[in-house]
DNA sequence: GCTTAGCACTCTAAGCACAGGAGTGCTAAC
DNA sequence: GTTAGCACTCCTGTGCTTAGAGTGCTAAGC
């Protein structure tokens, strides 16, 4: 259907989407017309909108008032006809610095490029981490944690940090943690989550004779621990900069349902596991989304990578109104950096 | 000067600010009348709110309107007429099972009790955990974490994890990790996080002969990696809830300013350290709090502890109209079921 | 001397009419 | 196929009016 536009309707097309991610008002046809030097009468220009419109590409608030972009619109100029700004060079030198400091574990690396994201975009940020079950681990560690409480700390490569807290075990000894967590780390060493949990259900099984009951009850405790993976994390960054986009100024209901959507970690989830799983940016306008809550919102994402496989998304939340030329490379820029970042790591 | 009202003036007073804060509207003589069983008229009424308005307690926002309570209005009725609600059952039920299921590491367990101390005051609850200097270590050690990164996990009595992350060590083995983390962990027994630093410190100096090179530099590294203190953590929960209170459905303003508030960590901690400090509950009113971006707010926060030394604090943070008869029992039995859950840890 | 009925007064909120303006669709001419 | 011209629609802002809520004051009553 899209195929059946010429060239001079889509540069239309373009000049109303862009003029209206720039004014967030309802575009004129006498605006077009000068917008394009005039080549073209403001009748003229009505003619093509009334095309537009009746491909679902524009829609009227009301008689009238100017055309205004639907979803379809956005999505067939995402598609078709964006111009990508390039990212000035000052950006990109804040975004490394950023996630240069991102000195401690793995998350706070992500977070501190999510929320610098989010202050260049002006726009609310969000990283995934998804719990990374493919990764290796870099050790394991049992460690006491008050009189009846072992903290079993996972380290991964890359600087995930993971804890899991094992309840009602007073009666082992220092040198007994000692012991079983050098064992633990050595059935570790190069091996993921579930095969290490494997690995131990099997030790278990084989060996179980021949070691004291104590270190028996210790590792199936620990792979007890393992079963349940560790959540995904869900950081949203640059809440407020949500309110300096008009179209939620005004409109207290939409604020609400968006900042409510906030407070829900799984619809966030659900918004960008599309987005991680592929490995190119991903835009969601409106509708598209799946999420009734967010019907009339815009996700720009991306997943990052560790290695081969996918550790997570980041991307950033805002009006379909959204000015793509310019999120979508910052998008695509962070996640590539962090995807560099966890290379070296 | 609060000594000079008599004890009808103060009835009127108090239900006017009752009455407001169920109806976030102006009150006016007629209501207060009827509300007190029209053992007084209007009239007589509107007599005793001219004095009260005249002592700095009430405000007119137009002459025809009723009086709204001012800053200090709500100030003298917490102070003085405030009848506390007492908990419901199934509240104090709810508080407790939040606080079960926080399983995890300690702060699994405040956030878990703020969250739903968050959704019982329908108010955006927040919590802070500053950093526990004072608390035991229970247990010390360094992790691999990736071929230059190692992770100095600290674990303080009650749950309390911290992590490290050190860079740029690559020629420790993994026996050496093993030696030096059972010898600070040793050192670090019964100790608080300075006076284990310190300690570090001392060995270094006395036997440093003793000790291979690599143990002496992992030492002296360790020793820094602990200089930086763990910088305390805020957690804010329920944001939501404030846009369910009509003061900000209207005023996007104000909106604006709290939400932007809540994105900078340090102006909260501002906010809730005072509370921290002290073991009763602490109630802020609008320009008493001294943080400019929340003139017109209120803190509702209790500091909660664990053992002798508070760790933290708790609270809620909305519009100075707030159901505080409610609200400050909640506050206060969150913060006491954290101190108490952290009493068995 | 305190209380209160009565009343004039003030101010807001809501409704309505009206004008101005922006933008459209249609028609007819180029 | 393009465009000037024009009638039409609908929103927006303004001014005006009215109803209502609430006050302050005064004078009468207990």
């Amino acid at each position: 259907m899209a195929s059946g536009m010429d060239d001079r309707t889509t540069r239309v097309l373009r000049h109303i989407v862009e003029d209206y991610i720039a004014t967030a008002e309802p575009v004129g046809s006498r605006t077009i017309s000068k917008k394009m030097g005039q080549a073209l009468s403001p009748a003229t220009i009505r003619n093509i909108m009334a095309d537009l419109e009746e491909a679902g590409f524009l829609a009227q608030p009301h008689t009238s008032a100017g055309r205004v972009p639907t979803g379809a619109g956005f999505r067939y100029y995402i598609d078709h006809l964006l111009a990508r700004q390039s990212l000035a060079r000052g950006e990109m030198d804040q975004l490394h610095r950023a996630a240069g400091e991102g000195n401690g574990p793995a998350d706070e690396l992500v977070r501190q490029v999510s929320r610098l994201l989010s202050n260049l975009a002006r726009q609310a940020s969000v990283v995934v981490v998804s719990s990374p079950e493919q990764q290796v681990l870099s050790s394991v560690r049992l460690m006491r944690a008050g009189v009846e409480r072992i903290l079993l700390v996972t380290v991964l490569r890359g600087g995930w940090v993971q804890h899991r807290l094992i309840e009602g075990e007073p009666d082992l000894t220092g040198d007994d943690l000692e012991k079983i967590s050098a064992y633990l780390n050595e059935l570790a060493e190069g091996r993921t989550l579930p095969q290490l949990r494997a690995r131990i259900l099997d030790e278990l099984g084989k060996e179980k004779a021949r070691y004291d009951r104590v270190m028996g009850r210790a590792l199936a405790m620990s792979a007890r621990a393992l079963t349940d993976a560790a959540p995904g994390e869900v950081f949203i960054e640059g809440r407020a900069n949500i309110l300096e986009q008009p179209e939620f100024a005004e409109d207290v209901h939409r604020l609400k349902r968006i900042l409510r959507a906030f407070e829900e970690k799984s619809v966030i989830f659900r918004l960008l596991d599309r987005a991680m799983e592929s490995r190119a940016i991903q835009v969601f306008v409106g509708l598209e989304n799946s999420v009734e809550e967010l019907s009339d919102i815009s996700v720009v994402a991306s997943g990052y990578r560790q290695g081969a496989s996918s550790v997570g998304g980041i991307g950033l939340i805002g009006p379909v109104r959204m000015d793509y030329s310019r999120v979508i490379p910052l998008v695509e820029y962070a996640a590539s950096l962090l995807t560099t970042m966890f290379e070296d790591r």
